[in-house]
DNA sequence: GTCTATATGCAGATAGAC
DNA sequence: GTCTATCTGCATATAGAC
């Protein structure tokens, strides 16, 4: 029944990651999803931006869960951090180094200009930085800083990707894992 | 002369700062810079890709002074870099979280949709590494790890810009700027 | 050098038939 | 539910007068 929206769904979400928000528009939507050209208002009532922000708020549960999966498939935090690193690294070179961050584009174009899709964003955010907070948490990490080196995780992953983009590469993704491997020995080492 | 072609190219960096590449139009760029109409396609030919290649040639060697000048006014690569970050939370903070990262948007839209623009855009993210990477050389760090830590600084600075336009908060500059401070003061320790 | 006027195309969005 | 046709507006870009 809902397949048709299920197709946009999955069709905005992939293309919101590799273009962009402005450079996504609805008929290469419909066109590449394949759905019915009449569906998209009649699924999505409120146009490009509650589009978007549906897609938005599945990317934040498709990724918490990704996230929440493989911090728990390894019991030491760093080393399950490094992991992380590792496989994002994988993914980003699989994709020729057009995905990863799949919500950075979308938040730095719509910060200003779209409460509704900012704050979808934020949360997005803020549920990954808590799952990584809590991984160190359950470490020898205090909450204070569980909670400064989780944002800075998402920070530099977040910068790597614009880095693997412009340059082709993702090495700095992986460069990026080797530095916060050691930045969160050395904080352990203090910690304890 | 060239007041007309000069309002141009600053109202353009202003506007690709704060709202991206597609968002911001000829039109707009034209009425805020109060430039004469027709003056858009005489000093700008290639039209806005021309026009945004010219800019963020214009932003790589500003940025790069800014860089250089912060770090040589204090020996300490490490008490310069953790400054030059304070410095720009200040900035952050002064332009209620819209600047900073003059490019960061720019080069994820174009990264995969314009050559010239990426080619752009890569070369400002080299230049301002290697300042970075030089001043950690003039320390105690190996050239190898100097050159991975300036990719993990430039990338935890604008993954934690797109966290502040997120959050409207300047935060996350912040708290990037402490872990980072602890990173480079362990690495330093494990040099010496 | 700068202007106005406009060409051309596509964006998001809507109406109404089926 | 889905279609086609279309509305409105703005985008980049150009032509030609002054």
């Amino acid at each position: 029944m809902a397949q048709a929206r299920e197709a946009i769904l999955e069709t905005t979400a992939r293309l919101l990651e590799t273009q962009g928000y402005h450079a996504t528009g609805l008929n290469q939507i419909v066109a590449e999803s394949g759905a019915p050209k009449g569906s998209l208002y009649y699924y999505f009532p409120d146009g490009k931006e509650g589009l978007t922000e549906e897609v938005i708020t599945r990317i934040n549960q498709t990724i918490s869960q990704r996230i929440s999966d493989h911090l728990a498939a390894e019991g030491d935090p760093v080393a399950a951090i490094y992991s992380f690193l590792l496989a994002l690294a994988r993914y980003v070179e699989a994709s020729s180094c057009r995905g990863g961050g799949p919500i950075a584009s979308v938040a730095l174009e719509t910060a200003t200009s779209s409460p509704r899709l900012r704050a979808a964003c934020e949360s997005a955010y803020q549920n990954w930085q808590e799952l990584f907070a809590a991984k160190l948490r359950s470490g020898a990490f205090s909450p204070a800083r569980a909670q400064r080196l989780a944002v800075c995780i998402i920070a530099a992953i977040e910068g790597a990707i614009i880095l693997c983009r412009t340059q082709g590469s993702a090495t700095p993704v992986r460069e990026v894992a080797e530095e916060m491997r050691l930045l969160l020995l050395g904080a352990q080492h203090h910690e304890a």
